[in-house]
DNA sequence: AGGCGGTTTAACTTTTTGGTTAAAAAAATT
DNA sequence: AATTTTTTTAACCAAAAAGTTAAACCGCCT
């Protein structure tokens, strides 16, 4: 074993059986939850033996605790430097919303993995998987309240700010088959709608704090 | 069995086995779907024996697919209405926001519940669960169109007007406790901060419309 | 070549879980 | 009161799923 220099969440060399193991356990984990996922099937994607995966990790519980673990972080520092960054906060939104739509429209079952697990398994979750950093908005949450005192924003609340920014990026992706329904959209329709999420919210938001 | 003026998807006299046992059903599989309940869990909460959820569901899938109907057939009409009314679009907007916060935050597993069901199982839905009469935003979209042509609203498409109205009223109950840890709020502190959001909401929407 | 550690497998065991059955208890009907 | 019907239970069954084991395999070292 060689992965000295990789986090432990992520094991192994890039092709190796404990590597395949674990992105096939990833992929359904996160597609179908802990319950929802079997060792058997994880082993046939991973290409191999259902032994195997008690060899590598432990139990399903185990497995699934280290998946969980990299989804999250490998999520949170990114958002961590969006929030913190020095960028002037117009910029700063625009990129975080970039950023977001971008990450949850090639992930989109990422966030809803999440809030299931924050919601259905809270002990676990503070437990095992969060880690000690976490991002804090703190950066943000100033630059917001000086652009008001500044007058170039309308007086928002900055927490309510970014939770809103935060729902209008996350939640049309995670709604997507609800949306396709009440719209009436086909499958290129409801993907073009989507990809227009970017402009639209970015409009939608600037015009909203705008004084 | 004298349900004659109910709808089938609520049986029985209002404290039956049969209806204890659906209303167990309904919150275990709200709240941990339908790999996640197990049939013996719903028994204890119903306070009865395994045997009579199969004597009077015949299996587990059917008693999903019962629970299921309900919780959409109870909440699409009450939509379609407050999307139909012929009330001005404000204050449609401003009853739909109430409305949405309301039920969500009476029901917060069930957005989730359907989100999931519907990214999960889109199959099944689509036969089992969902009613021939959708919403149909019709309507609500003219409505929109003929602000805008009388420039009292900015040009917003009305669709992801519509999609972001609901994102900003559901998301922030789903993702409760990722709120939690962000903005480092304890149990009063998050309520109070979701309490707010029907008047925030409003206020944010309002402002990124208006001309 | 022969042994050694890590790797992989097939076959097995145990636990969980959905579902069944036959009979007892309770309620309704006569 | 007797009987029929509905409700309820305990005990059981079969399938699925997690987890275990012992033996085979494979690359490497000397």
């Amino acid at each position: 074993m060689d992965n000295i220099n990789q986090p432990e969440t992520t094991p192994g060399s890039p092709d190796s059986t404990e590597q395949r193991i674990f992105d096939a356990a990833h992929e359904l984990f996160v597609l179908k939850g802990l319950d929802g996922a079997k060792m058997q099937e994880i082993a046939d994607k991973a290409g191999i033996n259902k032994a195997l995966l008690h060899y590598y990790y432990r139990s399903k519980e185990k497995l699934y605790e280290m998946v969980a673990k990299a989804v999250i972080s490998r999520a949170l520092p990114i958002i961590q430097n969006l929030l913190e960054s020095d960028d002037p906060l117009e910029e700063k939104i625009s990129r975080f919303i970039d950023f977001y739509i971008d990450m949850v429209s090639r992930n989109p079952f990422v966030p809803l993995f999440v809030i299931n697990e924050l919601n259905k398994h809270p002990d676990r979750f503070f437990e095992a998987i969060l880690p000690k950093e976490l991002p804090r908005p703190h950066n943000f949450f100033r630059q917001v309240e000086e652009e008001i005192a500044k007058g170039n924003l309308r007086p928002v609340k900055p927490q309510h700010l970014l939770v809103n920014v935060v729902s209008l990026c996350v939640f049309p992706f995670v709604a997507k088959p609800m949306i396709r329904i009440v719209l009436g959209l086909d499958q290129q329709e409801i993907k073009a709608f989507l990809a227009q999420r970017k402009e639209e919210v970015k409009a939608f938001v600037f015009q909203a704090i705008k004084t």
